[in-house]
DNA sequence: TTAGGCGCTGTTTTT
DNA sequence: CAGCGCCTAA
């Protein structure tokens, strides 16, 4: 066969591989169309093949544009289709994050825009520091005035291409400051841009905006690369904001060959600007596009698929389509009820060992979703304890730890000298004497001047500190020049290695020998290797250009560690919030956390609107499951460093019940889901002295044996929690007695004094009475907490 | 100027 | 619980 008969025969067979909607979806190549593709409906292998299909068309692949929602979704893509028309075409597509793409486009063009091509990207942490010296420099209270709060309200005018003056200009927004008691809101915003720029910085919402400004001032820019892309193609379209539909709308102007595939029971980035307005305003914008709806769901169960639909039903908001199946009925979706966060952790730890074990599946099958970050913590010690390998996707990602912003805090500075949260986070670490008091002079200074730090310290003695400050801010400047060189050049682990060892930061770390210090110290190692590795590596295409560490730096504010795809594809179990779940797809999936106010979160039970994207997010956690789903919840939880008790989420209740198998639940607790409130307001106190959940018995029937002398690899990416020590703790501290009473026994208790008992109910652990106090009249006490001596 | 201790306060999701 | 700002001692 020669290769063009091999190109044809892999295009007829991947053709072959698609159903008739996706097929069209795949095969029209002219003109603007919507896909809406349910989930597990073949999506990512629609738009895979739809690339490669437009490459063996004759279209270069240089002019095709594809936005994907992650980098990891990108390189996935990439990767596919190379499978289909090789590396070569594949490496030339332009395949990345709007922010990726468009902070590259930016760099190219940057003078256009006033800026160096050098700029900052400020990620969240920055931009909310330099929020908090924006308020300083306006005397403004950041009580009232909440940075993360600025922060937002900030970003969602960016992304809605609100610039300070359209804001001073409407009257809306004015108002709802002024009747919030906020009426100072719009000058921060500009204040905090004017900082921005004199920083030659952009935060992430700049990186859409500034494109925007940028074609709509060069029409000669716009109209360059609307002639370089022919095709465009948009992933998540739901979840796109406003910013990012006009950016695509103008890109795609000339040829209009606009591809936006998308599910609108899928969206659940609306705090981030997403807005499903975008999907009418494509219908708008092309009246004559076409739209495949993928409709049959290859991934799940019937089981799943059903229980989905159900759930997503109760919603409102949203465009019909029917999700089918043809896979078998599956198992009914599991529920489990733990005592405590800890003992939920132990439950899906275990549940995960045994499904391990009899299904003969490893460790990448499973992975455990949960609302929030901080839920994490019970699954990782429970999954230690069992020596099963896990990888932890977001949270406090690699690049935000203390020490590797530090370095490439040097980095940056070094790169652009304006960089403000730069500068103030090196410039006196290790310390050289520079301190607080100097600081604020400097800052004070650079306000008044408008101007960046930078160039303040560049002449100390105008600034009026002593002889010996000024001689160390001007030893500084000069170090930091000094790094500068090679940095364009120079391959960049030369560089960067010279930095942390001359900047003394290495040596700082090296001298500590606290546990923290040794994992900080080889924190630092491990980002040096990186650089090592993006030195090292070889563009075929031009083997003798250098990587320099200016270019490892242009993409390191967008990189998060789910970008780290480990080398060595180990087994392991996946954990990660729903939303870092998005698009992807595992056999056995954990949904846990189910309560009230965490799932739904106590932030979204405020409307209609903001619950129905909870139960979004909980369709999409369901459809991430091929076989089995398992749901639990924890009647008691640490949250806050305060012992909480919680109620089962709606969404439990919501899955009909031929779907989800209760019995776990009502076996152990008949009464659970009409369990009585008890009032603890009272008691708290009393609750913080006992701790529950640790020596609960475990309710588990199918408790594998541990094995005790397994030897578990020594994991990187298994993030050392430092944590151990509180939870063996509560382990050790056993558990007070609880005392056998009767109804009519006196007994004293600690805050309420002398009681009398009326009623006692249920055993063990979950004995509770119900106790008169003639100073506080009737209370009902869980006896594992309250403290309480029998009088008679 | 720095380090360390104390008390206060939020409590979601991410590029 | 964490991360912060504020205070004090050296």
């Amino acid at each position: 066969m020669c290769a063009k008969d091999k190109a044809n025969f892999v295009r007829m067979s991947f053709l072959n591989e698609l159903n008739d909607a996706q097929r069209a979806a795949v095969t029209h190549i002219k003109g603007p169309l919507m896909v809406i593709a349910g989930a597990g409906s073949g999506k990512t292998r629609v738009l895979a093949y739809r690339i490669a299909h437009l490459i063996q068309n004759g279209v270069d692949p240089f002019q095709i544009l594809s936005l994907t929602f992650t980098n990891k979704a990108a390189a996935e893509m990439k990767h596919r289709i190379a499978s289909l028309v090789g590396e070569a075409d594949a490496r030339n597509i332009w395949m990345g994050t709007f922010h990726s793409i468009f902070a590259r486009i930016l760099r190219n063009e940057a003078e256009r825009i006033n800026y160096s091509r050098n700029f900052t990207i400020y990620d969240t942490n920055d931009a909310k520091s330099m929020i908090k010296d924006v308020l300083k420099e306006l005397g403004l209270d950041d009580k009232i005035y909440k940075p993360s709060n600025v922060l937002s309200r900030i970003s969602s005018c960016k992304n809605n291409l609100i610039g300070p003056e359209d804001y001073r200009n409407n009257i809306d927004l004015i108002n709802e400051d002024h009747m919030s008691g906020k009426s100072k809101m719009v000058d921060i915003y500009e204040r905090y841009n004017n900082k921005l720029f004199n920083a030659s910085a952009m935060d992430f919402d700049d990186l859409l905006f500034k494109t925007n400004i940028l074609f709509r001032d060069n029409p000669d820019l716009l109209l360059k690369y609307q002639h370089k892309f022919h095709y465009i193609l948009v992933d998540e379209y739901q979840d796109t904001n406003f910013s990012q539909y006009l950016i695509v709308k103008q890109l795609g102007k000339m040829h209009e060959n606009v591809c936006v595939v998308g599910d609108d029971a899928q969206s659940i980035y609306s705090f981030r600007g997403a807005n499903i307005q975008n999907i009418l305003n494509f219908r708008r914008d092309y009246p004559d596009y076409k739209m495949y709806k993928l409709e049959q769901n290859y991934r799940s169960t019937q089981t799943i698929v059903n229980a989905a639909n159900g759930i997503i039903a109760k919603n409102k908001d949203q465009i019909k389509k029917n999700v089918w199946t043809s896979n078998d009925q599956g198992s009914v979706i599991g529920l489990y009820k733990a005592v405590s966060d800890n003992e939920e952790g132990a439950y899906v730890a275990n549940h995960i060992f045994a499904t391990k074990k009899e299904e003969g599946i490893d460790y990448n099958g499973f992975v455990i979703l949960y609302r929030t970050n901080a839920q994490s913590r019970s699954f990782e010690e429970s999954l230690r304890k069992l020596n099963i390998p896990y990888k932890l996707y977001g949270g406090t990602s690699f690049y935000q730890r203390q020490e590797i912003k530090d370095l490439i805090g040097y980095f940056r500075l070094v790169a652009n000298h304006k960089d403000e949260e730069a500068l103030k986070r090196t410039i006196n670490y290790p310390a050289r004497g520079i301190g607080k008091t100097t600081l604020e002079k400097v800052q004070v200074i650079s306000a008044e001047r408008n101007t960046s730090m930078w160039e303040v310290i560049l002449t100390p003695q105008q600034i009026g500190v002593n002889s010996g400050t000024a001689l160390k801010l001007s030893e500084f400047t000069t170090m930091i020049r000094s790094f500068a060189v090679g940095l364009e050049t120079a391959p960049a682990y030369e560089v960067a290695y010279n930095i942390a060892s001359s900047s003394g930061l290495l040596k700082e770390l090296y001298n500590d020998k606290t546990p923290e210090g040794v994992a900080r110290y080889e924190n630092i190692q491990e980002l040096l290797n990186g650089i090592k590795e993006f030195s090292d590596k070889i563009d075929p295409a031009n083997p003798h250009k250098v990587n320099t560490l200016s270019e490892f730096l242009i993409d390191v504010a967008l990189l998060t560690d789910a970008d780290n795809e480990d080398s060595a594809e180990k087994e392991k179990v996946s954990l990660m919030t729903i939303h870092a779940a998005k698009g992807l797809e595992f056999p056995f999936v954990y949904i846990v956390g189910l309560e009230e106010n965490l799932f739904p979160s106590m932030m979204a039970l405020n409307s209609r609107e903001e619950l129905e994207e909870e139960r979004r997010l909980f369709y999409v956690a369901l459809t991430r499951a091929e076989k089995k789903v398992t749901l639990s919840y924890a009647t008691t939880r640490y949250r806050w460093g305060q012992l909480t008790y919680g109620e089962p989420s709606r969404f439990i209740d919501e899955i009909d019940d031929n779907f989800i198998d209760k019995k776990g639940v009502s076996l152990n607790k008949p009464s659970e889901f009409s369990r009585p409130k008890i009032d603890f307001g009272k008691e708290r106190q009393g609750f913080n002295s006992g701790r529950v959940g640790e020596r609960e018995p475990r309710m588990l029937s199918d408790t594998p044996d541990i094995p005790v002398n397994f030897t578990p690899p020594v994991k990187k990416d298994a993030i050392p929690s430092g944590n151990f020590k509180k939870v063996d703790a509560a382990q050790s501290k056993p558990a007070g007695p609880i005392l056998q009473l009767e109804s009519g026994m006196t007994v004293s208790h600690e805050k309420f004094g002398k009681g009398k008992v009326l009623k006692v109910e249920g055993e063990g652990a979950d004995a509770k009475a119900t106790i008169f106090f003639p100073s506080e009249g009737q209370k009902q006490l869980l006896l594992k907490f309250a403290k309480l001596t029998i009088i008679d």
